[in-house]
DNA sequence: GATCCGTGGCA
DNA sequence: TTGCCAAGGAT
């Protein structure tokens, strides 16, 4: 590639970004921390999902300050939907970091910026070339695609290494002066034109000259090897309801601080066993109707009737409760279903068997199970959920003091000896991350996707 | 380097 | 319907 060469396209797509590029929102000026904003929003996410979200997130969050002081679950409700909720907690905390070390100030300092929490070398290169005009590269999907199209490159651009070379053939292009318009050019041609299914060489402003097209491979590259495909889980949701005080609520939890869905708040689910895995997926998401009840066969899987009454005894636990507890699996948190499975062939009354099982031996949680309500699927990047979805009345907590009184030891351990711990166990306080809500609370806590549908569904369903 | 992190649109 | 993938980063 001769200089001239990469002069004709720079100047080229620059010319062309000017009088094609879109009017976006976070285009209304270049204050860097509404550039930061809409760098992270964009990460992974397409500019039509993230407008509404940035809209309302700016009005909310106007400044770094604003942003630095809100609470967190403020600013995570506020992420809802928009999908790696990490970014929302790593957002404030970078506005955090810039309030306290850089007077509120986003700096147009390279090294400050990309020490920011979930700043990497891309929103780094663009927030400093878009906000500060400076000539860093701003390599991402978008730009990989375009350059590996327009210089007939045949790195595989699902390797880390290959960004890192992209990002110096993107240094080298960025013309003097013009840093942000030039990265925004890349990445609004990939969107607009050199789209990664079917790009439109016609309307291409540097198509004249585009070695991938010359040589016929434009759909070919870029060159990508493909990810592993997402594992599958099933998982056995409770929607469960309260009675007396508790009438019309239901009982949700906070997620823990790290990992999936991290803060977020959910239905109790466990994870089935292999052995009550569907044999087929969810095709969509759905109701059955009517709901079909699980007492009938039940009763050889350990369930009381419907009308067994109050589980409020020792008795009545042993009615309402499978006697035989889940053993504690080897490689650590997978009940074992074997005395379930043998016990009813009814796929559906071993789930909900299985469920009470696993939120008793889990969380303490006493939980009587009465009918499937529904299913859905919710994927994921890496895994896809066959959420099952039950409804179950509430019981009550066991006492951790009962527990640790039987051997109980450390966290996501089962009792040793669970079925005399069942007997053992009073009733007990609610964990600090469980919380009866009703439909108002929707309002304020974050919920992932998946159980904002199940909840609306099942509390327009009320009705 | 490989894996973990959400969600929705679309051919 | 299924697979792909979108302005990536942290570990």
């Amino acid at each position: 590639m001769t200089t001239e060469a990469a002069s004709y396209f720079s100047r080229e797509l620059l010319h062309w970004y000017l009088a094609n590029k879109r009017d976006l929102p976070w285009r209304m000026n270049r204050d860097p921390y509404r550039v930061w904003v809409s760098e992270i929003m964009l990460q992974q996410t397409r500019v039509d999902t993230v407008i509404p979200y940035y809209e309302r997130f700016m009005e909310k969050f106007p400044s770094a300050a604003a942003l630095a002081n809100a609470p967190e679950p403020d600013v995570l409700k506020c992420w809802e939907g928009l999908g790696y909720y990490s970014r929302a907690r790593n957002l404030q905390a970078g506005a955090r970091e810039v309030l306290t070390r850089h007077g509120g100030i986003v700096p147009d300092d390279k090294e400050a910026v990309s020490a920011l929490r979930g700043v990497g070398p891309y929103t780094t290169g663009a927030i400093m070339s878009i906000a500060f005009n400076r000539p860093e590269p701003a390599v991402d999907g978008n730009v990989m695609r375009v350059l590996s199209r327009y210089f007939c490159l045949e790195e595989d651009i699902a390797k880390p290494a290959t960004r890192v070379n992209i990002e110096k053939l993107a240094a080298s292009l960025i013309p003097e002066g013009s840093a942000g318009d030039f990265n925004q050019a890349l990445m609004e041609l990939g969107a607009l034109v050199c789209t990664p299914k079917s790009p439109g060489c016609l309307t291409c402003p540097v198509m004249m000259h585009c070695e991938g097209r010359m040589a016929g491979k434009e759909h070919v590259l870029p060159i990508k090897t493909k990810a592993k495909p997402p594992r599958r889980e099933t998982r056995i949701a409770a929607l469960i309801t309260g009675s007396a005080e508790l009438a019309g609520k239901l009982l949700v939890r906070q997620r823990p601080e790290s990992g999936l869905l991290a803060q977020m708040w959910e239905l109790p689910h466990v994870l089935a066993p292999e052995a009550l895995a569907a044999a087929a997926p969810a095709k969509r998401r759905g109701r059955g109707k009517p709901a079909a009840a699980v007492g009938e066969a039940s009763s050889a899987a350990g369930f009381a009737a419907a009308d067994d009454g109050v589980m409020e005894t020792a008795a009545g636990l042993e009615l309402a409760f499978p006697a035989e507890p889940a053993a504690n699996h080897a490689d650590g948190g997978v009940l074992n279903v074997q005395a379930a499975g043998a016990a009813s062939t009814d796929r559906r009354s071993a789930m909900a068997d299985f469920l009470s099982r696993a939120l008793s031996a889990e969380e303490g949680l006493l939980v009587r199970p009465d009918s499937w309500w529904g299913e859905t699927d919710h994927v994921f990047s890496h895994i896809v959920w066959d959420m099952q979805v039950y409804r179950a009345e509430f019981g009550f907590w066991q006492s951790e003091a009962a527990g640790t009184a039987v051997g109980s030891g450390g966290t996501g351990e089962y009792p040793a000896a669970a079925s005399e711990a069942l007997a053992a166990y009073g009733e007990g306080p609610a964990p600090a991350n469980y919380r009866w809500i009703g439909p108002e609370e929707m309002r304020t806590l974050a919920f992932p996707n998946v159980f904002v549908r199940i909840l609306q569904d099942y509390w327009r369903d009320l009705d």
